[in-house]
DNA sequence: GCTCTGACTATTC
DNA sequence: CGAATAGCCAGAG
């Protein structure tokens, strides 16, 4: 795994998990920072924001499966790309992630 | 080394 | 059901 510039653990952490997201499957911040062992939710998302660079930052969503604030447009692209789940919702977004579908975690075996 | 900000979450009004 | 508040952690200034 190579360190990133901010060479925290907790960035690297992020982005080990992030990075382990199979291709089409979506986790929640909470779900990412909680498999590390850290509930910082809104770091993870700050991680992305400043070291999302080369990482499949779509491949992360909020608890509701919203993706993240401002990148809906450029999130949908990947989803619809890559075949992720998405099911029409009264979003402002108009559409949210099927979680139930998308939910992935490191511990699942599903490819 | 302290303070503010933020790609979040859960609870309450 | 939507808006507001509080709690949370880490990075940047």
């Amino acid at each position: 795994m190579a360190v990133f510039a901010a060479g925290g653990d907790y960035t690297e952490a992020v982005v080990a998990v992030v990075a382990t997201i199979p291709r089409g499957r979506v986790m929640t911040y909470g779900d990412v920072a909680w498999t590390f062992g850290r509930a910082g939710a809104r770091a993870v998302g700050m991680v992305l924001r400043y070291h999302g660079e080369g990482l499949p930052w779509w491949r992360v969503v909020r608890a509701g499966g919203h993706p993240p604030r401002g990148l809906s447009i450029e999130a949908r692209a990947h989803y619809d790309e890559e075949g992720t789940p998405l099911v029409p919702a009264p979003t402002p977004e108009g559409y949210r992630i099927d979680l139930g579908l998308a939910g992935w975690t490191p511990e699942d075996e599903r490819s």
